[in-house]
RNA sequence: GGGCGCGUAGCUCAGCGGGAGAGCGCUCGCCUUACAAGCGAGUGGUCGCAGGUUCGAUCCCUGCCGCGCCCA
């Protein structure tokens, strides 16, 4: 406890462990992640791309959430009513495969607990471990407002499902049909084209005679549904047998050759066999010629063809068959090994099987085009843009979205059938109401389509479902259209794309100004991290050794817009260190007396040192907000980092120390100095390193209530200032209990949808309830302080910055020599300075940057070797001591760079064309550069000379 | 096969028409009163190869070589 209007001492080494919980904690009983709506700020919304319910914070998660964390917090700290909304999809496969592992453990299968207790089981799952993700979002830091935490399947989300179903239907953008669909065998489910993934496998390509023909092919077995062979119709070695009938080897059926302009003639045989159960090619071809289909295994890939191969496995089957036929004496030529690609379900890898079937289709033609003219036309950005052509690739040649799925966990398809075979789903505008009647023929006896919706369906929603949609709520009309969604390039066509397309339909307006596409963290060699490979590293272990700023600060330094990130072990060490540095840095702050208060710089005499850094300061901020608008989140973090270790710690703070020491007047004015860079580099910096940042605002403003740039738009400020004792959060770790985990042995009863409350939002209302009473400290908290802006600390001073710069390269220069004369750093050594009187005026802190013992003269001491830069000579006493040789050497190599330099401009200069043709700024500085390469070669020939 | 992207320091990557950059690593010196999770100095690159455009090319254009991703 740190008692009022005095400051915490902190240790020298920050511990990221035992600050960041209380500091989280702190963040949530203020509020401040819960927009206060109703007020005339302007809003800012962000939903969460819903991560699956049955997922852990992977390092992808990590990378997103700290990138739109940091959107939000700098959203909110300039003053809009930020809201970052969190949740889960109800991740259909995934989760009904997770609760049916658990049933097999116990000896059971879903068939035997039926499908009511079976769907009841997974909303226990989803109750016990549903919220694990929502404690590891807390870990990292995130932002969100637990008080909207949305799940797919809620009440509300459900409705916005049926809503949406019924509407779509009616208006004919929804229908059944046989079709070809990617159908997993093992997840005895349909599948979409994204939710299959293709690899290149080694198969065999076998040509089969046919008779008259020979067909190449490397999916032997399905050779027992064929129902025609097809050549190019002008092909000549086929043309004449086109109309003719072949016997399908191994079997009695006679098949019709077909011409069809779809066969390359140039591919295997030129002549291919054809199944239009079992390939989707194939079925485009049996629907143009009229051919029956024959489908010749069940679901399960099991041969159902009567005969010798029925009851074999697909895989058994091919080798059977291929041995019968090579025993027929029918195969003409192998391949082996014969790279193709190969379809296989996302979720269990099992190869996929095309199959004939029945199916619920979205008819996506003008859902695709309207999602794709958003982007045209600029209603939706695509951040970086080169990127944009992904998603062209894949709006505009996208085919009918097979949407049901075989499965017992999602939303219900809301279509019911009477005996009859009538088709019967709600009106709209009754959608919830389940029909009692055929709508067609009045049969009371209905019964619901057995099957559920690809989890897609729903998460295509998520940008106004969760906002309240179907209804118009306040959220809705206040935070719609959102501002960003931020995802990952690969995923792009699984969310943004349908998002855009159901808000088209839905809404009639885009479900986001702006899509800002990341790139895929990778390991520390660029490899993308995968459990095969071993290469996986987890997120939480890396913010239990190193902190959650670390891991944020080594993410985003990494981004820069669509790039891949690589991320090391390193590189988290690397920012941790850096949050150490900052952590010290302060920690001399506060030692000194920084003071932040607004009014601290007004009226006060600055030297140049303190306009230097003001200037400095300014133009960094304003880097970092323009590279926000950008999101180029790596630079923003770049500069910051660099200003702060390269020029603040590094320099301003070194200059500092002299005045600190002598005080008086000039010491207060450093003081307001420091304290003026310090909380405004906490500031930038916040967004990205939450945690450190926090702390170390709460202590650098204890007792200083009238931190500048409180943010007054943010929370209830006519609350006077609290100057009430304020926890330091780094010596805070009393309680350990994390909100989520407090009420994460909260149940919700099964399938009661309105009692679905997350864990998360039940503790977002006990917060939210404490909210009132703790917005009278919301402003002394960093999260709701008020971004910088750059025209509040000052203008550019280059007479500053000449000079600043002018004394770096003075005692760079000096440090070379000593570090060239092989001087130990602490060998303190007399000097004397030689310099302009604005120069002279800093011996002091000359000697204290180069390790020596400065006296200002007239003229250097003869025999003194002497470094000279500009005007300045700093001359040291080595007589008898300098090395003179590796001097020579090195004032030689200087002289032979600078000659290299100058004869390089003056042939440049020399040619007419290059004056005549190049810009006049270029030319004129060209002219400097040679100048100024001629006068060092003078300078370093002169001190050549006198060693 | 079609489309997109990438080859820049030992590694991972920025830069993208006018002086080659960062982080990490490596070498040397230093426990200098904020910081050894630190400080100071340094090493390291015919910017994939070959042409072209231009007063000027790492950057723009063409071809080639190598690598990656998406789609078929």
């Amino acid at each position: 406890m740190t008692p009022p209007g005095s400051r915490p001492d902190l240790p020298t080494t920050y511990s990221p462990s035992s600050a960041e919980e209380a500091v989280y904690r702190r963040w949530v009983e203020l509020g401040v992640f819960t927009p206060s709506g109703g007020s005339d700020r302007p809003a800012y919304a962000i939903v969460i791309p819903p991560p699956n319910v049955t997922g852990q914070l992977h390092m992808g998660h990590a990378f997103q959430h700290t990138l739109m964390d940091a959107l939000t917090r700098r959203r909110r700290m300039q003053g809009y009513d930020a809201l970052w909304l969190p949740g889960t999809d109800h991740a259909g496969i995934a989760t009904q495969n997770v609760v049916e592992r658990a049933l097999a453990q116990e000896g059971a299968s879903r068939h035997d607990l039926g499908r009511e207790k079976f769907v009841e089981r997974v909303w226990q799952w989803r109750a016990d471990y549903g919220d694990r993700i929502f404690a590891q979002m807390r870990r990292l830091g995130d932002g969100v407002d637990w008080s909207r935490t949305r799940f797919t399947m809620d009440a509300g989300l459900s409705r916005a499902v049926r809503t949406i179903f019924a509407r779509m239907f009616h208006d004919g953008l929804i229908y059944r049909a046989q079709r070809i669909i990617n159908w997993c065998p093992r997840c005895l489910t349909a599948l979409s084209d994204i939710e299959v993934e293709s690899t290149e496998d080694d198969g065999e390509l076998v040509s089969i005679s046919y008779g008259p023909v020979t067909v190449a092919t490397t999916r032997i077995e399905t050779l027992l549904g064929d129902t025609a062979v097809a050549v190019h119709p002008d092909d000549p070695r086929y043309r004449d047998l086109i109309g003719t009938q072949v016997r399908l080897p191994l079997t009695d059926r006679w098949i019709p050759v077909i011409g069809d302009e779809h066969v390359d003639p140039a591919f295997g045989t030129g002549a291919v066999k054809v199944t239009p159960a079992h390939d989707p090619n194939d079925f485009a071809i049996g629907q143009r010629h009229d051919l029956p289909s024959i489908t010749m295994m069940d679901e399960r890939g099991i041969i159902t063809t009567h005969g010798p191969f029925q009851g074999l496995d697909r895989f058994e089957a091919r080798s059977a068959i291929l041995a019968a036929l090579r025993a027929e004496g029918r195969i003409v030529a192998e391949k082996r090994p014969y790279l193709h690609a190969v379809p296989h379900c996302d979720r269990c890898k099992t190869a996929v099987e095309p199959r004939l079937s029945l199916q619920w289709f979205v008819a996506v033609e003008t859902l695709a085009r309207a999602a794709g003219d958003m982007v045209r036309d600029g209603r939706v950005a695509i951040s970086p843009p080169e990127l944009s052509g992904r998603f062209f690739g894949w709006v505009d040649d996208m085919h009918d979205w097979c949407v049901s799925r075989q499965l017992w966990w999602g939303h219900r398809i809301p279509v019911w059938y009477c005996p009859d075979g009538h088709t019967t789903v709600p009106a709209v505008g009754d959608e919830m109401t389940d029909p009692v009647a055929c709508h067609v023929c009045g049969n009371g006896e209905l019964r619901q389509d057995a099957d559920v919706l690809d989890t897609w369906f729903s998460s295509g929603l998520w940008p106004f479902s969760t906002l309240g949609w179907p209804d118009t709520t306040a959220d809705l009309a206040r935070f719609y259209p959102t501002d960003v969604l931020l995802t990952g390039y690969d995923i792009i066509f699984f969310w943004v794309a349908r998002m855009m397309m159901f808000a088209s339909y839905t809404l009639d307006d885009v479900p986001f100004r702006t899509v800002v596409l990341t790139g895929l963290v990778r390991d520390a060699r660029g490899k993308k991290m995968s459990k095969s490979w071993g290469n996986v590293i987890d997120p939480l272990d890396l913010i239990d050794r190193h902190g959650a700023d670390a891991l944020r600060f080594a993410l985003a330094r990494g981004a820069h817009p669509g790039v891949d990130v690589p991320l090391s072990e390193e590189s988290v060490e690397g920012s941790r260190n850096f949050v150490n540095k900052l952590w010290n840095a302060t920690r001399f702050a506060l030692m000194n007396g920084a003071i932040p208060a607004p009014g601290a710089l007004a009226g006060r005499e600055l030297s140049t040192a303190d306009r230097w850094i003001l200037s400095r300061l300014t133009a960094v901020v304003g880097q970092v907000d323009q590279c926000y608008e950008e999101f180029e989140f790596a630079r923003s973090c770049d500069a910051v980092f660099h200003f702060a270790r390269d020029e603040l710690f590094d320099w301003y703070l070194e200059l500092a120390k002299s005045p600190l020491r002598t005080g008086g007047e000039r010491a207060d004015t450093v003081r307001a100095v420091l304290g003026r860079c310090f909380d405004t580099i906490l500031r930038l910096l916040h967004p990205v390193m939450p945690f450190v940042t926090e702390t170390l605002w709460s202590a650098l403003t204890a007792g200083h209530q009238g931190a500048p740039g409180q943010n007054p738009a943010s929370h209830d400020n006519t609350a006077p200032q609290n100057t009430a004792p304020q926890n330091t959060a780094a010596q805070n770790t009393a309680t350990q209990n994390t909100a989520a985990q407090n009420t994460a042995t909260q149940n919700t009863a099964a399938q009661n949808t309105a009692a679905q409350n997350t864990a998360a939002q039940n503790t977002a209302t006990r917060d939210t309830a404490t909210r009132d009473t703790a917005g009278e400290q919301a402003a002394s908290c960093l999260a709701a302080a008020a971004w910088p802006r750059a025209g509040e600390i000052g203008d550019h001073d280059s007479d500053a910055e000449a000079w600043i710069g002018e004394l770096q390269l003075l005692v760079t220069e000096v440090r070379r020599f000593r570090s060239a004369q092989r001087l130990r750093s602490n060998q303190r050594v007399p000097a004397v300075l030689v310099a302009p009187a604005r120069m002279a005026a800093w011996a002091e802190q000359i000697g204290a940057l180069t390790a020596l013992e400065v006296t200002v003269a007239d003229a250097p001491p003869t025999q003194w070797p002497s470094v000279v830069v500009g005007a300045s000579t700093v001359a040291l006493d080595l007589t008898g001591v300098v090395d003179i040789a590796s001097e020579r050497t090195r004032l030689q190599r200087m002289l032979a760079t600078e000659r290299v330099e100058q004869a390089r401009i003056a042939a440049k200069l020399a040619n007419p064309m290059f004056a005549e043709r190049a810009p006049a700024a270029v030319v004129a500085k060209t002219r400097q550069r040679l100048t100024d390469a001629e006068s060092a070669i003078a300078q370093l020939t002169e001190q050549i000379s006198q060693l």
